[in-house]
DNA sequence: CGACGCTGTGAAAGCGCTCTATTGGACGCC
DNA sequence: GGCGTCCAATAGAGCGCTTTCACAGCGTCG
């Protein structure tokens, strides 16, 4: 932990590695990159000089070479919503990240690739291009939830691997991975509906997001087009100012379907304040099933995203467009299932 | 946006751009790094070479030469606790974190160095090592929480700058940026006995963080050694849970500190449970002034340390001891103010 | 008017690594 | 015993950039 040379820190080369060991630079990197075939002997003293010299190889000379970062960028994509201090604080309060962070990670990792988390909202998308185009990483996943983000365009312009966490929302030849939102939506439906619920509504994620207008679109392909529906912006307090805009306007309903977790705790809180009882008055079903959904009370019913195997099957795809320059892009779509607790 | 020679993007060179201004090299990396002198027609020219190329500076061939990759990482290493499927579920669910990446972001941008973003906790502490010795950043800012977390030792002994985002536990000659916890816990306790609350209570952090014995110490010395504490763990639940539990021992208790507004977000959660109206029955402080406080119902008194000026802070130091090797360590201490809202 | 600074530009030497082409040596075969 | 074969290891050529050093041009001053 602390074989340097002098103080400070000037790191050994390869070359003092190939002195202390009595061989070539080549033999070194072929050893440390266990490349071809070294004699067994030779690779130990190899092994012993690198330990001895406390050489770490230079990322920067390396990837000089060999044209690879071994590191990838997660870059979340916010918009700019008003009412939000600063999209950080969406990022680093909503579930979903941290899950979609641990799903690539861990696929990663065997593969010996980085993972560079990069949020970012629209006024520095051109700092995000510039960061992708320096060759700082091999390849991108992008989450990019509004429709009008130019960022996924740019990214595929920018001939960077890449894949997306969810449907582009143009026709662009990229991979992605996402769950059958509109299914999701369904599955809801039908619970409320088998359930006994007369009276549906629901609160939607921002309708200029795939997985918002989706996930709207399934549920009235069940509940009916004429359902009552309040657009909140995929947060705990968007989601309890829209419940309560439903219940100003739809005093008697009794199946509530929110799309996100965090949106349907904040519902909760809103049908609590006003004496509602969950489930019994009105039952509520949510989206995702993240931490939120059992920290609510009731714990939530909600529809079940895969998030973390869908990261790691993004992670897996982008390895193998890294991999395959060429490959043409496919899409995954990963099946949603009802999670049932006590809130419908 | 697409100026490649052919598809894909092998990118133009530093030669290439030079031709095509008619210059050498060594003008065209004095344009993009503007130093020296270069005659105003000549940057022109280069300038222009360079939009028309579509040149973008190949970090790894830079950062060869310059030994500096104008980027610095920000490690939040969380310990692993028990009952807790993942500690990037923490990280992203306690807008703490959000606040420093802002901080520190903005603090970082004028120096055009980038910030990346490196969750951790014990278990690829060595992962974490090993890409900072790589040399991928240039040093560090060092979120650890817990007392008997070897990383900033470790960190400090790799000899890269680095910054710590609190009092260090053991006697580290290393720069750090905190806030003046005591303090701020004593103004909590103030505050609740100028009250007139009669029975203080509080719910302290994990006492192997600093921070978590720190606010409670200085409560103590305020509110009477005796006061009853119980234990959270930094989340909703935990604050949560030590409510009920202190609730069970000391039914009578009318003023509470919480020693993170997440925690006392739970807390509110127990006493609503309870039938105890706040403020009228207890009286409820938090700590931070984070998001979390202005979600809270009623809204938050809480203890507001200045986290995107303390990052920014730690930035700034940062920056000062990678530009200057031998600078000696220096902490920075900002000083707490009391933001009184409903709950107390 | 020649010596002297100054400013602006170019030539070339690396930074530390990977990897191709090549050598050296051990071995088997006729 | 000479010769081809094959494998292990080396020499050396870059990767794309920064940066010293040298030098050319030119205004200034003794």
């Amino acid at each position: 932990m602390s074989a340097k040379s002098g103080r400070g820190g000037h790191h050994p080369t390869m070359d003092q590695v190939a002195a202390a060991a009595g061989v070539s630079r080549a033999t070194v990197s072929r050893v440390i990159n266990n490349a071809a075939s070294v004699a067994p002997g030779i690779r130990d003293a190899v092994q012993r000089a690198i330990t001895q010299t406390g050489y770490v190889p230079n990322v920067a000379a390396r990837s000089l070479v060999t044209r690879r970062s071994d590191s990838v960028a997660l870059v979340i994509s916010e918009p700019d919503r008003p009412d939000d201090h600063s999209f950080l604080n969406r990022i680093f309060t909503d579930p979903y990240f941290g899950r979609v962070t641990a799903g690539a990670t861990g696929a990663l990792r065997p593969h010996d690739v980085h993972l560079v988390v990069v949020p970012t909202d629209a006024d520095d998308h051109h700092q995000v291009v510039r960061y992708l185009r320096q060759g700082h990483v091999d390849g991108v996943l992008l989450i990019s939830s509004s429709e009008h983000d130019p960022l996924p365009a740019q990214v595929h312009a920018l001939g960077i691997p890449a894949v997306l966490a969810s449907r582009p929302s143009g026709p662009l030849p990229v991979s992605y991975v996402d769950v059958d939102q509109r299914h999701g939506a369904r599955l809801a439906a039908e619970h409320l509906l088998a359930r006994g619920c007369r009276s549906l509504a629901t609160i939607s994620g921002p309708l200029d997001i795939p997985a918002g207008a989706d996930r709207l679109d399934g549920f009235r392909a069940v509940a009916g087009a004429p359902v009552p529906a309040e657009i909140g912006d995929f947060t705990r307090v968007g989601g309890e100012t829209a419940a309560h805009r439903l219940l100003d306007q739809h005093p008697g309903l009794d199946g509530l379907f929110v799309a996100s977790d965090l949106m349907a705790e904040g519902a909760l809180r809103a049908l609590q304040d006003r004496g509602r009882r969950v489930p019994d008055d009105v039952a509520v079903i949510g989206f995702d099933d993240s931490s939120a959904a059992l920290e609510c009370r009731p714990p939530l019913t909600t529809v079940r995203q895969p998030v973390e195997e869908m990261a790691a099957e993004m992670a897996q795809l982008l390895i193998a467009h890294i991999h395959t320059p060429g490959r043409s892009p496919r899409s995954v779509i990963f099946q949603p299932t009802l999670v049932i607790r006590d809130s419908a």
